[in-house]
DNA sequence: TGAAAAATCGTGCTTTTAGAGGATATTATT
DNA sequence: AATAATATCCTCTAAAAGCACGATTTTTCA
């Protein structure tokens, strides 16, 4: 008996393209498709399915609470997260919502197929590394500028030197100094660059 | 005659997908496909093309790149930029390099099929709406950078002095400082400060 | 193979930043 | 009226960046 297989995804590419990869494969059919949650749910009550694809983005709700839902309502069917590679944070939640592996789109042949295996066989499968990723999540909290630190923030970021900007404000080359040294230390960096990248990564200039 | 189809992308689901969809459309062939540059030059050496489909991202040389290899090698090969959403900012890139249109990779077989029809007429195909991303970004050109370059402004933007720069790439502080010189040359500024905000802007950094 | 592009290294010089140590006014705000 | 925060100004030093010449080697590609 083949193994049975859901795949849920909204991208028509990928739908495609995960069938037509495992359309010639031995021992294993894909019996349905859908591009929402709703789609998904009707599928599974009206047919058995060992194996369910999940694309973590989904236009109705996301493939993590719909991974929850399959699991509660059809606990027998295993689920496979779908994800391309910068939604890999979400992947953790994925699996605390009882699924069994997760696969990047960006996978060949090989891992789809070792991945149904081992799932199948009641194991795990996950063909990324987390090392990489977990860095950029944490978020710098957004220090407390004064009116004139801004000011002068702004005019750092046009490109401004402190005599210009001491010009353009009618104050002395010190006393930009002394804003631009209080800004490189509420940012907690010691050179414009930094500054700049923070500041523009937090919507500021 | 159909009209050729070659497909460049590394993610074999995509490929496959399209492959897919394409393969029961009337008058279009997909006479190819490529998962890095180098094969897909060396395709388009060899096989007449009418429409190369080109995904942003590939392991060897960005899609951006090869776009403007293939315009230089092969005029008469239209490209169409193959995309996922987050990599908008870089969709005007490629259209400067000669694309004749942008595809999201969640577009539907209408989509698709639309795009190659108009692109095939010489005209052009974009499904999404630049007005929320590209609006700062948009206006000044990208500046054409070296491999060596780009190292250096993403180290700049973290931070990194001359100095230190040199250490971590086994060069001189000359050598940085040269391709300090030749960025801030290319991004026609004048200081370190306007510069990462270009690039942030631009989504270089 | 030969030309073009890129990457490498150099010197000398000026300007700007970064960092330390202050001090004194001017505003809030309680 | 007292306190705190902000804004202003100062000197000094060292480090880094910016700018202008240059040059050689390596890589790429037609």
């Amino acid at each position: 008996m083949p193994v049975k297989i859901l795949i849920v995804d909204d991208h028509p590419m990928v739908l495609e393209g995960l069938k037509s990869l495992l359309a010639d494969a031995e021992g294993i059919e894909v019996v349905g498709t859908a591009c929402n949650a709703i789609d998904a749910i009707a599928f599974l009550k009206n047919n058995p399915v060992d194996i369910a694809f999940l694309d973590i983005n989904l236009p109705d709700i996301s493939g993590i609470d719909l991974c929850k839902k399959v699991k509660e309502q059809f606990p027998e069917v295993k689920t496979l997260a779908l994800s391309t590679f910068s939604e890999r944070a979400y992947v953790s939640r994925m699996i605390q919502n009882g699924a069994s592996g997760y696969l990047i789109k960006s996978s060949g042949k090989e891992d789809i197929l070792e991945a149904i295996q081992q799932v199948q066989a009641g194991g795990y499968f996950m063909n990324v590394n987390f090392d990489q990723v977990a860095a950029p999540a944490a978020q710098r909290a957004v220090p407390f500028l004064t009116r004139r630190e801004k000011e002068v923030l702004l005019l750092i970021a046009e490109g401004l030197t402190n005599p210009q900007i001491a010009e353009q404000l009618f104050v002395s080359v010190t006393t930009v100094n002394s804003h631009r040294q209080n800004l490189l230390m509420k940012f907690e960096v010691s050179n414009t660059a930094s500054l700049i990248k923070l500041a523009a990564g937090l919507g500021l200039i």
